[in-house]
DNA sequence: ATCCCGTCCA
DNA sequence: TGGACGGGAT
């Protein structure tokens, strides 16, 4: 008898059962029709942080903008932190790190994208999953991607993984793998948790093709992993600081008293969140290398760095 | 009011 | 290893 640890016996009925679900049917989106690695990598960053429908406008703009790598490796950063605020992307130190991975591709690898995981994760704001997913999806030369869908979809499906305290989903996403169709089976099972297995799950609905192995499907229990739940958004810090990003992408340099008013109703310069306040965020904002603050005679003003 | 989510850095 | 990081959608 063979050892399958957590998975199935038969794991390529598992493996086919699934293939053959994404391929009879699944959501079009424009990166899903290119092999492009830098069009793969800005639709990954991208994707990461915002919902698809939001994704697919900023995407066309950005490769309107910028259409490869040379492009965007010789912009202004100015202009692609202006256009990540401007399109409401969130996280603008990400537009920093694709910028600067953008010049590392230039730079470090003559132009041409590396294709292996290990070398893609060496590129600013590329770690594990982003790897795995532009190694993948451009050249089919990925490992198992691990991001919180497939975790979900693992943590259900299979019982073991269940009963684990730290469950090592990395080593039973690749053994699941089949391996060198990372491009096919990374796009299906992320497919399969965004579509059929989300937090309120799907399965009749989306004809789920591993019901007949699905530990949740068969106990009822369909828990999920742990998201930390974060604090609120309104009046927070991010909040502010997203809005100093946004005006000075729509005016290029601002002095302080003016940017402080403009940010906050209650701005007052020497209140409690007056100039003392604003220069901390726009300190870290400094450090963050998205801004850059300068000290004039009479006053201080602030632009996009 | 709550949800979404991978990467960087201390 | 845990905190910081955006802002629209629901």
């Amino acid at each position: 008898m063979t050892e399958s640890g957590p998975l199935p016996e038969d794991v390529s009925a598992v493996q086919s059962s699934l293939i053959e679900w994404y391929e009879t049917d699944h959501r079009s989106f424009p990166w899903r029709e290119t092999a492009d690695p830098y069009r793969i990598l800005v639709s990954e960053v991208m994707s990461q942080q915002t919902q698809l429908s939001r994704v697919e406008e900023a995407y066309h703009d950005f490769l309107d903008e910028w259409p490869d790598v040379a492009a965007l490796a010789g912009a202004a950063q100015s202009d692609v932190v202006g256009f990540w605020s401007s399109h409401s992307l969130g996280y603008n130190n990400r537009a920093t790190y694709l910028h600067e991975a953008a010049q590392q591709v230039r730079d470090a690898y003559d132009g041409s994208f590396p294709e292996s995981p290990g070398e893609l994760q060496e590129l600013m704001g590329v770690g594990p999953y982003t790897a795995n997913a532009v190694a993948s999806f451009a050249f089919n030369n990925g490992d198992a991607v691990v991001d919180t869908n497939v975790k979900r979809v693992l943590h259900r499906a299979f019982a073991e993984i269940h009963n684990v305290d730290d469950p090592d989903y990395e080593t039973v996403a690749n053994a699941l793998m089949p391996a060198g169709e990372s491009r096919i089976w990374n796009n299906a099972i992320m497919e399969l948790g965004g579509v059929a297995c989300q937090k309120q799950p799907r399965c009749d609905e989306e004809g789920c093709p591993w019901r007949e192995w699905c530990h949740a499907y068969q106990t009822g229990d369909f828990t999920a992993p742990d998201v930390p739940t974060q604090p609120s958004f309104e009046g927070s810090r991010r909040q502010f600081r997203g809005r100093i990003i946004r005006l000075l992408g729509e005016h290029d340099e601002m002095d302080l008293d003016t940017l402080g008013h403009r940010i906050r109703v209650d701005y007052t310069p020497d209140g409690e969140h007056g100039r003392k306040w604003l220069q901390g965020l726009l300190s870290d904002l400094s450090d963050d290398g998205l801004v850059q603050v300068e000290e004039g005679d009479d006053q201080i003003t602030a632009r996009l760095q």
